[in-house]
RNA sequence: GCCCAUGUAGCUCAGUCGGUAGAGCGCGUCCUUGGUAAGGACGAGGUCGGCGGUUCAAAUCCGCUCGUGGGCUCCA
């Protein structure tokens, strides 16, 4: 049997009750899995009506009887043959059998038994329904057989449990607070990012405040390349099919890019020659006929930047960064925000390297990644080891070359002095990765920053450089993004900050706030010093009582306001209120606070933390 | 792409049984000139996502389509 805790055990025996529920009300349901989850529960149901939440609430009423009914969780082991009568007593052939032959020999077949229901299962149960206290279903999601797509889609529904009821009140209160730090909410409210359906879906369209956040962090990236020896290029946004043909982007990842661009002379002959759509598409395969491809990476143009001249093994690294817009069809019902779009800038770089030089260079670039996790003050990631999974056909190149490249990126994690894990199946076609992953509002997970080794593009550039032995080498190379994509990264930064972000990438630093309208003239000079400075500053001289302006600056969440009344121009003197920095609050001279804002952005000092009074 | 849900003013939402629309916030004009989280009055905004159907009559019912949300699959 296996041990769960408490908890899950809750949740566990509330999955049960759910399919007991569903087979009273329609017998006719086949039953596929339903185990506990992080959150809560859920189960997969087989069932020819489509449950609605009227009929979840249904559920849910069934349910609560069964618990009033205090059936007792009773565990049954028995031999396979046994098993498999009880499955088809109960008319559940369908899925449960596959699920019983996935029970090896050696382990034991048991069922738990709670009223008239079965269920195949390992455990463990409460002991009562009584004691599942506090569930709720939430929603019905469609969810396929065993994760595969090619089987049939089975409704899946969803709910949680908790021990008491106050942890499943303070639960779905938690949930509702998190949607209002969604970066999809707070984008808007902010004016930070546009969304918009006649531009296309999963395009970003930055409004000037959220482009200033961008500027800010692509700035701050530029400084830590020059630092750290790498040279900025620029490409184009598209590239020949042979170019994408020879890296074996195309047409292998042909699903999950923009369809090729093709000159209309083209398409024209092509048309007169009555071409169908499917011999278009095996001569484009077969590169009979040309055309552009909008850059789904940015690798190949890099790779193409180093091969434009000789190269000797004392140039080497060569560090080529940009910050490059690639194109990818994402599937519609995969796009999510700014987290998951079909054009994104990776603050991308590409190293050429000696193998030699392979671990202190990859040590290099997980440092970068962690100097930027740790200037934002994002301690909540972790770090996966992304390998390539054992018997796949997915990827290319030799098994040597991927053993050398896990290798070594297996060595330089351990340098980075936190806790990883490897997962199979996770690598890139061309490498295996170490991925930095975070969490959104809602738990899903994003991949953020990453870094990669690469053996198999130079191979397929026939890449070299010229070594001490007056002989061609082959170089190594190293694909790493720091935020990973300025899109997701930004999404994932407002949510981390909901909205209150360090003054340095504050898009309105400072507001000031004229008590009446004869201050506005004194107002405007005060904003002209700042600016001057490089201080982000406005003057709000319309929204009615100091009340009111105050409000107004903390919903727009403007890391400073300075408040100018009769006193403070006659003082020379402004009177400070920080959201950023509190120990700035109080009466000063404007020279003061503007030497204290300065270094508060030369810094970027993370923004105090407290929470704001204001209630929505 | 698939399943379910959903789409009404810039935003958040109400709109009963089919009888051509409402609120709050925001926005505009005017009044108010104020001391640390909402001063007041008036006003302008909507082919009810789009197309088609049923009906004397559609925001409301039906079909298709586009977008969005939550999942599943995918994510070089």
């Amino acid at each position: 049997m296996k041990e769960m805790t408490p908890l899950e055990e809750i949740r566990h025996s509330s999955a049960h009750i759910l399919a007991a529920a569903v087979l009273r009300l329609y017998p006719e349901t086949k039953l596929d899995i339903g185990p506990p989850t992080d959150s809560g529960f859920y189960y997969d149901f087989d069932s020819s009506i489509p449950f609605t939440p009227e009929i979840l609430e249904k559920i849910e009423a069934e349910m609560k009887k069964i618990i009033k009914e205090n059936q007792r969780f009773e565990r049954i082991e028995v031999s396979r043959e046994e098993a498999k009568k009880i499955i088809s007593d109960m008319g559940q052939q369908t899925y449960k059998l596959g699920r019983l032959d996935d029970i090896p020999d050696e382990e034991s077949i048991s069922f738990y038994r709670n009223g008239e229901f079965h269920d195949l299962c390992a455990g463990s149960h409460v002991s009562y329904t009584k004691k599942v206290k506090a569930f709720k279903l939430l929603h019905v999601a469609g969810s396929y057989h065993r994760g595969d797509s090619n089987n049939k889609q089975l409704q899946r529904i969803y709910g949680t449990a908790f021990q008491t009821k106050d942890e499943l009140t303070e639960h779905l209160e938690r949930i509702e607070e998190a949607k209002k730090r969604d970066h999809r909410n707070i984008g808007r409210e902010m004016g930070l990012f546009h969304i918009d359906d006649m531009v296309g879906q999963g395009l970003v369209l930055w409004k000037p405040k959220g482009a200033i956040i961008r500027q800010e962090l692509e700035n701050f990236i530029s400084e830590e390349l020059n630092k750290q020896g790498y040279s900025q290029v620029f490409t184009p946004h598209v590239g020949k099919l042979d170019l994408y043909r020879t890296s074996g982007h195309f047409p292998y990842y042909q699903d999950s890019q923009y369809p090729p661009i093709i000159h209309r002379d083209c398409l024209t002959s092509l048309a007169q020659e009555g071409c169908t759509c499917s011999e278009l598409s095996n001569k484009l395969e077969e590169g009979e006929i040309d055309g552009y491809l909008l850059k789904p990476m940015n690798c190949p143009m890099h790779i193409r930047i180093f091969r434009s001249e000789q190269r000797s093994y004392r140039d080497l690294p060569i560090r080529l960064a940009e910050f490059g817009t690639v194109y990818r069809w994402e599937q519609s019902g995969e796009l999510n925000g700014m987290t998951r779009v079909r054009g994104f800038t990776q603050d991308d770089a590409h190293l050429f390297i000696r193998e030699e030089q392979l671990q202190e260079e990859i040590q290099g670039c997980l440092g970068l990644v962690k100097l930027v996790f740790s200037v934002l003050g994002m301690n909540d990631y972790r770090v996966r080891v992304s390998l390539r999974e054992p018997d796949s056909d997915k990827y290319v190149g030799e098994p040597e070359a991927w053993d050398k490249a896990e290798t070594a990126l297996r060595e330089a994690v351990k340098t980075l002095e936190v806790d990883y894990e490897e997962e199979l199946g996770e690598a890139a076609f061309y490498g295996p990765k170490i991925d930095f992953v975070v969490k959104d509002v809602i738990g899903r997970e994003w991949q953020l920053g990453t870094v990669q080794v690469d053996y198999n593009l130079p191979e397929r550039f026939d890449l070299s450089y010229v070594g001490s032995d007056n002989k061609d080498h082959r170089p190594v190379m190293i694909h790493r993004a720091p935020f990973g994509s300025m899109e997701r990264f930004c999404g994932v930064l407002i949510e981390h900050f909901a909205g209150n972000f360090p003054t340095w990438l504050a898009p309105e630093q400072v507001r000031i706030l004229p008590m009446n309208d004869d201050l506005i003239e004194h107002a405007e000079k005060l904003m002209g010093q700042l600016k001057q400075k490089g201080i982000r500053t406005s003057i709000d001289s319309l929204s009615g009582k100091l009340g009111a302006k105050i409000r107004k600056a903390e919903n727009d969440k403007i890391p400073h306001m300075l408040i100018i009344g009769k006193k403070e121009a006659e003082q020379e003197k402004v009177s400070v209120r920080s959201r950023a920095n509190p120990k700035l609050d109080g009466s000063r001279s404007l020279d003061e606070f503007s030497a204290a804002v300065t270094s508060e952005i030369k810094n970027k000092d993370l923004p105090f933390k407290r929470q704001s009074k204001a209630k929505d």
